[in-house]
DNA sequence: AGGCGGTGCTGAATGGAATTCGGTCGTTTC
DNA sequence: GAAACGACCGAATTCCATTCAGCACCGCCT
């Protein structure tokens, strides 16, 4: 991808409301340009989407953890995201190398939510689970720095 | 919070660009009072602001990793997540209960880099590492759940 | 060399959205 | 019961998104 097509997605995605003429400034393109850019990097899959970033805390949802999950029997077929994907309190299932199977990230409102939630994990998808709780998030959601192309380099200089 | 507030974020955060316009439509409410609320949302920082959702391997970081961190010296002061802030790769910091005290998610162009970054980790912060690399994620940012009140009950039934 | 198609840019036009403002209504408070 | 407050609406204005026509550049083919 080519640097001024990283740029703007960089400034989308520390502000995904910036508009398109704050985008041709920063850019140097002309407004119809940055657009034109915008609705291919949106097309090819580049930009998959805007978001709001709320507070949890604020929406009712203080407790945060991670939910390690391996299954019970290793023999059956491997479809876990899918039988959890209907728990909205499930925020992300990423697969992992290592001894579990599934890292999933959660929110919820009380530890008794947890608790509901984690016997509706292994019930729906047949594991057992190893639970992470958040007691704090210093920082989350950092956008991708500025921008570095790799630099190729022969030689070993930095 | 209540309830249109509530819906306001909820559509505001599976679409951060969703324009006033609609979000009043879907409220029944006039833009400006859509606008009113939203504005106040912002301020309350329960809409801590807004990104594009972008496709990490499409930019050259096609390699997610959680990495728990255990400080060396226990004994010393524990300020790993500002010591670790520079470190752009670093998307989220959270501190967790547990074994270990801390859990990174990190974005890396390739396993030379991943490595990198865990020299640079350890260094930076006086910390043992422990790496989980993610094979893929299913899914990821699935936006809070439509909007349900906890619904407080004296009876039994859901 | 000339012509062709594709790509990416610009600037102008228009339609729609963001933002502001004045005014109304209902509720709370003294 | 009147003032103060909070939330709402509708209209006016400004700004932005989106589209379009036209231009420049490049690679390619003949």
């Amino acid at each position: 991808m080519e640097e001024i097509d990283r740029r703007i997605v960089t400034l989308l995605a520390r502000d995904g409301r910036m508009s398109f003429t704050d985008l041709a400034r920063e850019t140097g393109l002309s407004v119809s340009a940055v657009h034109q850019r915008v609705r291919r990097l949106e097309k090819r899959g580049v930009v998959r989407g805007y978001a709001a970033i709320i507070d949890h805390e604020a929406v009712g949802l203080p407790l945060t953890a991670f939910v390690s999950i391996k299954p019970i029997d290793p023999a059956a077929p491997d479809d876990a995201p899918e039988r959890l994907a209907h728990l909205t309190a499930i925020e992300a299932c990423h697969s992992v190398a290592g001894d579990e199977s599934y890292i999933l990230k959660v929110r919820v409102a009380s530890p008794t939510a947890l608790e509901d939630l984690l016997q509706q994990i292994r019930a729906s998808a047949n594991v057992s689970t190893r639970t992470t709780v958040v007691l704090s998030t210093p920082y989350e959601h950092r956008a991708l720095e500025p921008y570095a192309e790799p630099e190729v380099r022969q030689d070993g200089i930095a």
